[in-house]
DNA sequence: CGCCAGGTTTAGTCTAGTCTAAGTATTCAT
DNA sequence: ATGAATACTTAGACTAGACTAAACCTGGCG
């Protein structure tokens, strides 16, 4: 089994995110998401789909098989520990540490990463609220819904930022949106767009647009509690 | 200025080895070093020197320009802090780093690199002994010698460990061959290739041959003046 | 003084991954 | 039902970096 190009991993990393439970992803979305041209992502499928890591049919789209999505995973693992890294260990902010893990995550070995695994104790979340998948590839799943899709009054904890865009995450950082925070939502205004919550009693207005990549579990006990 | 190709850091790398202060190397020697074919080398330094790198005559091998020569330096800082890092930090032996920072110099950002090496206090020298050149490309310069050119009777400090042979460095550490430790000689025996030698009391026999590569600083008044 | 052996360079090919241009299939609206 | 818009695929070409085969010096020896 020769070890996959830094290409492929991307591939089924990106085919992994957008369609986790192998669900057809067509080809248009892969290449927007991979800054590529369909024609590249169709000649790549071709040649996945020759190892068994995706099948491909004719304008239906591309999915994962079992084994493309174990690699998928492995590399999210990789990519997870190594954001864990750069945060806990060398010190950088959560808004900052994306591209550099995006590099590392292809040319890391096993047993640097294994290592750095060790050294930080085996941590069960990134710095963004990840859940990192263990070695076999198992990851924990949770139900989580966008802060946006929230409804006036509910309360609810962050759990996950899903974004890869610094200066946002920065200014999330700053009003107290991070994994963890308590928010409740005081406003909603789909007219104009305005979204006014509260974080740690602070009150903080924005578009939806603002919150997008937000990822929320809803309080128990519904939107009327205390 | 396009960023250098990983192949070409490692020409650069090569050619600084072999001929550090912009000595000729031959197109031969460059291909047996890079396990390349030669043709390949030719193609190779075509380029480099499109980019003022290196100069190559036909025929006469090739030399580092100023310019291909900081290129190369700051290719030995990322690998030596990258070792040093992995023996320091992650607990690996330094027999057996040598590959993995190999890897990594090419693909860690300057900003994850300095971070590194910030975390560490900046080390000076790395693992095997070698002189960590800093920030603008400076290399403390030390004269050292051969442990084998040593003469019956001298004593050394083991300075500097020059190899990449994971299993050999392995043996010297055990034996303790290790930068910092103090030799003298015991013993030469030119004709069978007879090396004997004093380590922290203990004696040591072997060819010279397995010797190769550990560098050492001759104690001041000793018998080999000057 | 010439010729052979060696290393060096030229020439042409291959692979992986990308691109553009053009052709084909599907879907949607009239 | 048919044509237009959209999306996917095919075809062909380019790049970097490697390779092999073959041509080309050049130096040493007869």
């Amino acid at each position: 089994m020769p070890k996959l190009s830094r290409s492929k991993q991307d591939y089924l990393k990106a085919l992994y995110a957008l369609g986790p439970e192998g669900e057809a992803v067509v080809t248009s979305r892969l290449a927007l998401r991979l800054a590529v041209s369909p024609p590249s992502v169709t000649h790549m499928l071709g040649q996945l789909a020759a190892q068994r890591l995706v099948t491909h049919a004719p304008r239906a789209g591309a999915r994962l098989t079992a084994k493309g999505r174990r690699e998928a995973v492995e590399m999210v693992r990789r990519h997870r520990i190594l954001e864990t890294f750069l945060v806990r260990v060398l010190g950088f902010d959560w808004s900052e540490v994306h591209d550099d893990a995006e590099i590392l995550e292809h040319h890391i070995s096993d047993r640097v990463l294994e290592a750095i695994d060790r050294l930080m104790g085996h941590p069960a979340e990134d710095p963004h609220g990840h859940p990192i998948p263990d070695r076999r590839g198992r990851v924990r799943r949770r139900d989580l819904e966008p802060l946006s899709s929230l409804r006036r009054g509910a309360r609810a904890t962050v759990r996950e930022i899903r974004d890869a865009d610094g200066p946002r995450m920065a200014r999330w950082k700053q009003t107290g949106l991070v994994p963890g925070a308590q928010v409740r939502v005081r406003e909603v205004r789909a007219l104009d767009d305005v979204f006014e919550i509260e974080v740690g009693g602070k009150r903080v207005v924005t578009g939806s647009e603002g919150l997008e990549g937000l990822m929320v579990e809803s309080a128990k006990g519904g939107p009327r509690g205390q």
